[in-house]
DNA sequence: TATGAATGAGTGTTCATTCAT
DNA sequence: TATGAATGAACACTCATTCAT
């Protein structure tokens, strides 16, 4: 907002290197989080984290250099947990194992903290977090991976399906989430629904026999 | 303090009487758009919007009695565009026709004007706004309508697979906007993958002898 | 407040000569009574008054160039009305009769619109208004011509005890008003005791034989 | 929107714990009394009391909540000193010394700053502020145990008669402030005469074998 | 290194007043 | 003469950020 912010790097300003270091940072992003699902956007301010932090807020902007760099902090904090759960996928036997395994790390992911999750999700579209966040979408990467194994339908442009996958996994999580939905296996069955009909409809060649979902190319 | 002046505080202030006033409120929602797609939600103030406009903060405030006000008559001029192009689904012969004909009319909607689309997207699920809004939701009475017609996959909780496509839609389409696609047909295909692959695989029955997307319920 | 009101005189812009005006002026007036009632100083603004009305904003100020000459417009008018009320006292026979006639007129007239009677009071007394109103102090000559009666406590300075016995009784009535008092006669008494309590302790001479209040002088 | 931030709306935001801040509460409040004096209610508002303080308008808001905050903190200090000045009252040996102790008080405060102080009985009568300022009414109280005293005439209904005589002396005290009076001797002669003319004329029993004021109930 | 007082540009909103129709 | 749309200065208040202690 308030204009002189220019000089300010997004990043955390210091490497904690002392524990006591560490837990502030910590106890500061986990109040972010916290702010955030309770206050919104709207509230989300670094007097108010500091203040739920329980320390000055001299020393918040001692960890970071300005509110930008904490809110990436707190996403990248957020997607890490996330990417060490879903990077496990690799190990399943089958293509659709590890789709499925994905999924369900994504869903869980998402209904662990929804409203968190959501905002989120929200700020990293924001055009000055894309670059610094660039690195993190290494989920893409990911899928564009599983989706090269054989057992799935072959897509012609993995990238493109992976990035199709994610976006709709997401609104469909998310919206779950606002909704309070909380079961996880009824969210997690329909997100398979899409992912692999999405998949099947846009195959670029027939996997093992299967039959094409034949509505999607009619009308 | 005085008492006899709070009518309902989101609707629009007064209904123009004079053309002068009709243009000068779409001139500001006009504005409210350019603004919010030029400078997003971070420089999406009032003052802005009436510089734009070209038009004084006080005739700004002279139609909507707040911000919110503002935000929300942009949020509905945008959905009505989009639903009566969306309605005309029903006029389709056939479930599967309907269908993608709703997901063309909201391809075509949110490529139109993708910043704006997705950023109103965003403020729609505003908790303050989404009473407000209610009304508008009418999109998902529609696809449930579409929903119940015989030649797509019956759905145990046409609700549920109503906003789940909704979701996902969503998802697919703003991320699309985003990357700045623009070939409609293609994100359409897509999309339409998505949405009769999902209806396949969470079909409570079959449909015309067909088989379900075997996939789904692996693993 | 908004800068540029330097040139407009305080008294109404014309002088009403057709019917229709003078009853768009006492309609505007009446108007301005009773948003002050009901909405305070806050509310107090002249598109409130105009809308009240039933006129147009710039009808108003047709009659009255500015906010300010609404305001004492108004305050002269709920003067006025006192005033040919409060003159007939001096028409009483004896002085005590004259005074009580002037206390009963101000209690009548204070407790028929108590809250916009208290609320003029504050009004007249702002500087800017003083210089405008200072003609009207009529009554204050009025009491002093009351209390050069005979029978009456003679005062050193009959001015200063004119404008203390306005100023208490002033006091004493829009505080009861305040408080929702609607007696009339209970009010008109305790006024009655205190300027008459006054008189008798600041008397320069006795009358007629009576006694001072003796508690007055000792300390 | 947020939730978990309102304490309570007119009270200080913040004690001051470092003595650099209770010098900065101090000199806002301080401003605050001369752009009351200075400028009236017009030109009171928190921007110029800020500059007047010689502090950035944010620390005003550091330490006020709001602008009627920051009124209802300046009436408290006022009060406070009137109010200890007054409390001595009690200590005098006779109800009529007491009685004259207060309306001592009361001059000497009122005249102190005149302008401050009628603006300030003003403000006080507001209906926002009465409900927060209800305990300060403390005086009202007080008059009523010094008019139980002996040596008093009797009143009926204390209550109403100690505000009567609150109401009474503000209005002399402050209508003489206004004209510029400044001899505290006096103007304390005239309010005593109206206090215990009032209260001979109100008395429900005679004291002391003394007379009623006679005049008070022909007519 | 930690604190929290201080800063001030910026934002939403009001309202007295003007003037084209 | 009446209307009401338009104006814009002014005001209450917020919050990211700095820096003396």
């Amino acid at each position: 907002m308030s204009g002189f912010q220019k000089p300010s790097p997004l990043r955390p300003r210091k490497k904690p290197r002392q524990p006591r270091s560490a837990e502030t940072v910590a106890s500061i992003l986990e109040a972010a989080a916290q702010v955030l699902e309770a206050a919104g956007f709207e509230g989300f301010n670094t007097n108010a984290v500091a203040r739920r932090a329980g320390v000055s807020i001299g020393s918040l902007y001692q960890y970071f250099p300005n509110k930008e760099a904490l809110t990436i902090a707190l996403i990248r904090r957020e997607t890490e947990r996330f990417q060490t759960d879903a990077v496990q996928a690799l190990e399943e036997a089958s293509g659709a194992a590890a789709m499925s395994h994905f999924i369900a790390a994504a869903v869980r992911h998402q209904l662990r903290r929804p409203v968190l999750a959501r905002l989120l999700d929200i700020e990293e579209s924001r055009p000055e977090f894309r670059r610094e966040l660039s690195g993190l979408q290494a989920y893409e990467q990911l899928l564009v991976t599983i989706l090269r194994r054989d057992d799935l339908p072959a897509q012609a442009r993995p990238e493109v399906a992976a990035r199709d996958i994610v976006a709709m996994m997401r609104g469909i999580i998310d919206a779950a989430g606002e909704r309070g939905e909380r079961d996880l296996n009824d969210l997690s069955r329909r997100v398979r629904a899409a992912v692999f009909g999405y998949l099947a409809g846009t195959a670029s060649r027939n996997v093992s026999a299967g039959e094409p979902a034949p509505e999607c190319e009619q009308v």
